[in-house]
DNA sequence: TATTGTTATACTCTATAACTATA
DNA sequence: TATAGTTATAGAGTATAACAATA
């Protein structure tokens, strides 16, 4: 049993400085692309014509924000607003160029991650206990 | 080769999302105990002395950044500043009550880990993995 | 009345550049 | 001269509350 608790412990730890690595990494790749953080964090949560709210969702927080960051990335071309059926809502769509810069970041998260360094059979684990992680808390799988 | 890249398409996906679970993990524990992330985050990488250049790097901000948010930890008594024996160098050192926040929020994320969903045997081999890929990467062991 | 998105406000985080004190 | 930390500044993210349009 204490073994179990510090193992969780352990974890937490691990798991914080691989967090730090993937928020750096991030923030590396939003620089990159003239962008931030968010902004990056946004144009790789959206789906196909999301509700602002349902982006406000993803990202933890408040819907007042998005309006901010969907503005900018409007503005820049990577998103459009679109008017659904109900017309209070907004639905968010990548443009083409959204598109590009999307995958140019992913790519660039795939290059930087700090998974790099295992072997392919410790990737292919790795990325079976991740799944297991995500999909126990309702995240869409891969 | 096509598999490998894929692997690490997926993987970095996964990450993304595991990423995006701690980081709200981390901003809700920050507002149960009236902070913000980015002051649990410098409460949980100070060891003790650390000089606040240190600190900006272990959060990859620039070093300025760092006088506003040990500002703020030391007005409520969780930091301190010490001076070095280099008397340019301020030393940072969590305060008692810095120590019992901190092992508090650190709990607090045990807690919500998604890691959470795992079986003991699965934690151990994930932690076996974060731990090599810390340490390729110049993290202290755990 | 309730919901979606916007706006206004105040605070924090962020990088850059100029500054002070120390080396 | 060079370095560590501070300050000033501007832009962005954040929550809260009040608001408009729509349901």
């Amino acid at each position: 049993m204490a073994k179990r608790n510090d193992d969780a412990h352990d974890i937490a730890g691990l798991l914080f400085w691989v967090t730090e690595q993937a928020r750096m990494g991030c923030e590396r790749a939003a620089e990159e692309n003239d962008m931030t953080g968010a902004q990056v964090r946004a144009l790789l949560s959206l789906d196909d014509l999301s509700p602002m709210s349902s982006l406000a969702g993803h990202m933890g927080c408040d819907a007042s924000n998005v309006t901010g960051i969907a503005d900018r990335l409007e503005a820049r071309g990577l998103i459009r607003r679109e008017t659904g059926a109900d017309r209070r809502i907004k639905l968010l769509a990548l443009t083409p160029e959204g598109k590009k810069v999307r995958d140019q970041v992913r790519n660039r998260l795939s290059e930087t991650s700090p998974a790099g360094s295992l072997s392919d059979a410790e990737r292919r684990t790795l990325k079976e206990l991740l799944r297991k992680m995500a999909e126990s808390e309702g995240q869409p799988a891969v």
